[in-house]
DNA sequence: TTTTAATATAATTTG
DNA sequence: CAAATTATATTAAT
């Protein structure tokens, strides 16, 4: 097992090793046999870069995720990819969260509904390494669009007040703000690059 | 200086191709004025949702976008939903609803070859704000599942070279990866979801 | 209907 | 915190 961010996401093609697509393949319960062979060498599309650095560890830091899960993740070519898998069947219920899904599960229905099946894969995707993404309600939105019109820097007294206004975590509309700050600053810079280019090119039919 | 959401949807449709667009987003280090301090109460700032005025403002990025248009977009809340208003002599387009504008198109189809018609449509997704769906060859397809094969995560200088040797918008080889990423994910997920299924199912059966 | 290109934006990483 | 990147939920074209 790799320890963990000893991942190959540089872009060496050359750090591609096979045993990685395959652990991925059989995990995934397919192979996929196709086009084993290809009428280009990769090497002469890519003009073969060698350079295969090694990238430090991925420092994760997951507090939303609770501690007792015993997932063993596979190797990956990168940490985003990488698929946890359950060393024991119970472990994906051990979870502290979504106790309304446990239920139903618990239930022992012999086959699980489309609703059940999508509660399993938020549940698994939770253990993938990642923040489930947060869907904002609209009126959620709007309220910080509205702060956000008036200060686009609001300090933690504020986002904490609005946190409990708006029922989410702090960290979610820190993270909010800073999304809609380089959000703004695209659409300035895009604009401003439409004036340049609208100036130069009507110059032009001078 | 525009205000957010006033940008180019309200204005006319020019846009630049992709590289050139790029290379001046980066160049052009824009620098905002940072809002430091709120002299707002939050009560203030909060009782705002109610006046619900302003839509949240869509900023769409559409680079592909030419710029000798002589078109201009209606206002709308959903960039996909704007109707253009010709500024020519065509009304087909002036219609209130996009359903009834498209299904006008349509029977105008059978009246055109079949370049023109492709054009229509394509002037129809344009109208919508969406790229024109690219169509990958067979081969580029090859190329690109050979990559992705020993490295999903190319970096640039590698897109850029497949984007010479495939003859594609290095944008298409970005979005395409990302893609190609997500569908992985999904079909590990999908497995791995009914590993755990049967594992769940067959060990209630004990 | 299914697959997947395209879009918007939430989350992460880096410095 | 910003900038750059990645993941992901949708939408829509095929």
């Amino acid at each position: 097992m790799l320890a963990e961010g000893e991942s190959m996401a540089s872009t060496s093609l050359c750090a591609a090793n096979t045993s990685v697509s395959q652990n991925l393949q059989k995990a995934s319960g397919f192979v996929e046999n196709k086009a084993t062979q290809c009428s280009f060498s990769i090497e002469s599309i890519l003009g073969l870069e060698q350079k295969k650095e090694v990238i430090p560890p991925v420092k994760t830091h997951r507090p939303w995720m609770d501690t007792c899960t015993n997932l063993v993740l596979h190797e990956g070519s990168n940490p985003h990819l990488q698929i946890p898998v359950a060393s024991c069947e119970n472990s994906l219920f051990h979870t502290n969260s979504n106790t309304i899904q446990e239920e139903k599960v618990l239930k022992c229905e012999k086959y699980f509904s489309v609703t059940e099946r999508l509660s399993f894969k938020r549940e698994l995707s939770w253990y993938r390494g990642r923040r489930p993404r947060t869907a904002f309600t609209r009126n959620q939105i709007e309220v910080l669009e509205n702060v956000f019109k008036m200060n686009s820097y609001p300090g933690i007294d504020i986002r904490e007040e609005l946190a409990r206004k708006l029922d989410l975590d702090e960290d979610r509309i820190q993270i909010w703000f800073q999304n809609r700050r380089a959000k703004l600053k695209r659409s300035h810079r895009e604009s401003q690059f439409l004036m340049v280019k609208n100036n130069f090119t009507s110059n032009l039919l001078d």
